[in-house]
DNA sequence: CTTGACATCGTAAACGTTTTCGCTTATACT
DNA sequence: AGTATAAGCGAAAACGTTTACGATGTCAAG
C-alpha cells in the first residue's frame, strides 16, 4: 500500500492539510514543522497520488497529440521526429503526453471528442491540417486549447506554426528551370492536405512566371508513402516524352521515385533530376543525394509544444502564428545544367 | 460547466448512485428506470469524469511507452511503424497511451520512476532491451506489470516479444558465405544493446562454421543512424583489402553504407554486397534493393500492447515468451556470385 | 491592559465518481 | 396470514488530494 497525506499526519500528529501545505511550499507553515514533515516524507517514500492531484485541481497536466496514420504499414521518419521534439520539450515542463494514432476520419474524430468531452488532456496538438478540418472547427467550437502544425481555411484565426511550403516550392521549382528544365512533373498528395495545396501552388507560381505551361499530364497524384511514390515516378516515366524533372511533395515519395528511375534503368542526377521536400537524413545518403527543402522538424515539435503549454498555463500565446521558410539545400539529384532544346 | 451525475440525479428525482448504476451498466437497476437516465444522460450530453473515475477504481486505464531516443535528431521509421501498432491495440480496448521519449541514462530511470510511483500507468512497455537493463530490474523489483519487445540477462524471466536476431544474422551470414565471400565485415552497434549482440552472436557462429577466421579489422560499431552507417561504410571500405560484403546490424545503417559506397564508387550490388535487418520500407526502394531481415514491427506492436493488458486485466499471460524468427528477404543488393579465389 | 495584526495550524468541504450497506416494497411460498 | 426472498433504490463512505475558512496563540502598539 502506498503511503498517503493521511499516513504522515497521523505519523507526525499533525493535520493533512498542513502535510499537504508542507509538501507543496505553500506559505503559513511554521519552518521547523515544514522541516519535520519533509524529512518523514522522504524516509516514507511518499509519492503524492497524481490522480487526486488531478482530480482536486481539475487539470490534467497532460496534452494530446493524436497521429494520423495512413494504412497499417505506417513507416514515416518524419513522425518519428516530430515525436521526439514534442515529447521533450513536455517532459521540461513535466508534463504528460497522450498519444493515439488514428486514420483519419471517423474514428479520428471520435478520438478528439474523447480527449475534449472526457477531459483527458489540458490541450492538444494538431498535426498536417486538411484545407476544410473538422478537427479544428471542433476545437474550436468547444473553446479547447489547441496549436496546429500547418495553417488551414477556417473563418476563425488559430495558433499555428507552418513552413511556407508554397514559397518553397516556388524556388525549388525556379531552381530547375534555371537549370534548363521544361519539361518538370509534379507528384502531389491529396489537394485536401493543407500542406499539399500550397506546395503544388509555388510550383504552379513559378512555371507561370517562367511562361511555361501547365500540363496536367505531368501532375500525378500519389499516397504518403515511398511505394506510392516508386508508382507514381513509374507512371510519370511511361509519358511521352518523359519529363527531364521530378518534384515530389515529399522527400519520401522522392526516395521512391528514385527508385522508379532505377527499376526503368533511368540515371538519376544526369538523364533526370529528382527534388523533395522535408531533408528527411536518408535524403543526404540517397543515390544520389537529393536535392529538398529543409523544414526544422524537430524545433517545430518543440515550438508547438512550447506554445500549447503557453496557451495552457497564461491563457494566451505572444506570438501565434508563425511562418517559417524552407531552405533550399541543393544536392546532386538536381544538380546538372538540362540542354535548352 | 459540465454535466456531472449530481445534475442528472437531481433533475430526475433519483440518487447519484442509481444514475451510475444505470449508466455502467449494473444490475439493480428497473429497466424503465435506467431507460429514464440513459435518455436524459444523452439529452444533456453528459460524459462521465475520468479523473474521478480513475481515482474511485484506483486505476489509470493507461499504459505508459518510453522512447529511448538517441540524439536530438531522432529519425527512425521503425518507431513510428512500432508505435503505430501499440496505439492501435490499445485504441481497440479503449486504454490510452502516455508516451515519453528520453535518452537512455539518468532521465530515463526517472521518467520510470515517475510512472511507476506516481501510478501514472497501469503497465508499461519496454524496448530496446539492454544485457543488462536496470529499467527491467527496477519494473521487476517493483512487481510493476510491464512487457518488453526484446530478451536480457536478467535473473527472473519476464514476458517478452523478440525476434530471434542471432538465427537471422547466421542465415544471411551464411547466403553471403554460400555466394562465395569470404571477407564479410560487419557493422554493430553498442553491445550493451541485446538485440546487437546477438545479431553478431549470428555472424560470428556462420564464420565459425565455415571455417572463416573472425578477422577484428572487418568489425566496426556505429551509432543507430544512416549519418553513423555512412561514416562507418567509409572506414571499412578503406580497409586493405576492402571487405566484399558488409552486413550492418539495422537497415538504416546498410543505407548509411551504400551512400558511402555510392561516394567512394563503388558499386553496390556488383563490386559489395550490402545486407540489414529490419526490412523498412525504404529497404526494398533502396538503389539497389537491400537485402535484409524481416520482422513484423507492425504486428510486435500490437502483440506487446495486447500482453501487457492481458497481464493487467487478467493478471497473467497465457504465452508470456515468444521468439519470433525473421524471414530472410534476399533482393539485388547481394544478389551476385563473388568469384572464388 | 486592551486591541489588532499576524503566524500557525486544524476542520471541513470540495473534486466526481463507485460501491457497500441497509431500507423499503412487492412477490412468492408455506 | 405470515414469512422468506428478491428487486429497486438511497445514504454514505471511500478514493487522496487542495484550499477556504476559522480557531488559537503570540506579540507589538496604543
Amino acid at each position: 500500500m502506498p503511503v498517503t497525506l493521511h499516513d504522515l499526519a497521523r505519523k507526525l500528529g499533525v493535520s493533512v492539510a498542513t502535510v499537504s501545505r508542507a509538501l507543496s511550499g505553500a506559505p503559513g507553515v511554521a519552518e521547523e514543522t515544514r522541516r519535520r514533515i519533509v524529512e518523514a516524507a522522504e524516509a516514507m517514500q511518499y509519492r503524492p497520488n497524481v490522480l487526486a492531484q488531478r482530480l482536486q485541481k481539475q487539470r490534467t497536466d497532460t496534452i494530446g497529440f493524436i497521429i494520423p496514420t495512413f494504412g497499417p504499414r505506417f513507416s514515416d521518419p518524419f513522425f518519428s521526429e516530430l515525436l521526439a521534439g514534442i515529447g521533450n520539450e513536455a517532459a521540461v515542463h513535466e508534463y504528460d503526453l497522450l498519444v493515439s494514432t488514428r486514420p483519419p476520419g471517423e474514428e479520428e474524430m471520435i478520438a478528439y471528442e474523447r480527449m475534449v468531452q472526457e477531459r483527458r488532456v489540458d490541450g492538444l496538438l494538431v498535426v498536417r491540417t486538411r484545407r476544410h478540418d473538422p478537427r479544428i472547427e471542433y476545437l474550436q467550437s468547444h473553446h479547447f486549447p489547441f496549436v496546429a502544425f500547418g495553417r488551414c481555411e477556417a473563418e476563425e484565426p488559430f495558433p499555428y506554426v507552418d513552413v511556407d511550403g508554397e514559397a518553397g516550392m516556388y524556388r525549388l521549382t525556379h531552381h530547375l528551370i534555371a537549370k534548363g528544365h521544361r519539361r518538370i512533373a509534379y507528384i502531389t498528395v491529396s489537394d485536401a492536405l493543407m500542406f499539399s495545396h500550397y506546395r503544388i501552388q509555388g510550383y504552379r507560381r513559378a512555371l507561370e512566371e517562367a511562361g511555361l505551361p501547365f500540363d496536367a499530364e505531368l501532375i500525378v497524384e500519389a499516397g504518403m508513402s515511398d511505394e506510392e511514390g516508386f508508382r507514381a515516378g513509374q507512371a510519370l516515366l511511361r509519358r511521352e516524352p518523359p519529363p527531364t524533372a521530378i518534384i515530389a511533395a515529399t522527400d519520401l515519395i522522392a526516395l521512391g521515385v528514385m527508385g522508379a528511375a532505377e527499376s526503368c534503368g533511368v540515371q538519376v542526377g544526369s538523364d533526370l533530376a529528382v527534388a523533395g521536400f522535408d531533408d528527411i537524413s536518408l535524403a543526404s545518403l540517397a543515390h544520389p543525394p537529393l536535392t529538398t527543402l529543409r523544414q526544422p522538424i524537430y524545433a517545430i515539435g518543440q515550438t508547438i509544444c512550447r506554445m500549447l503549454l503557453e496557451r495552457i498555463l497564461q491563457g494566451t500565446i505572444a506570438e501565434p502564428y508563425r511562418l517559417l521558410q524552407p531552405e533550399l539545400i541543393v544536392r546532386a539529384s538536381t544538380d546538372f545544367v538540362y540542354p535548352s532544346e
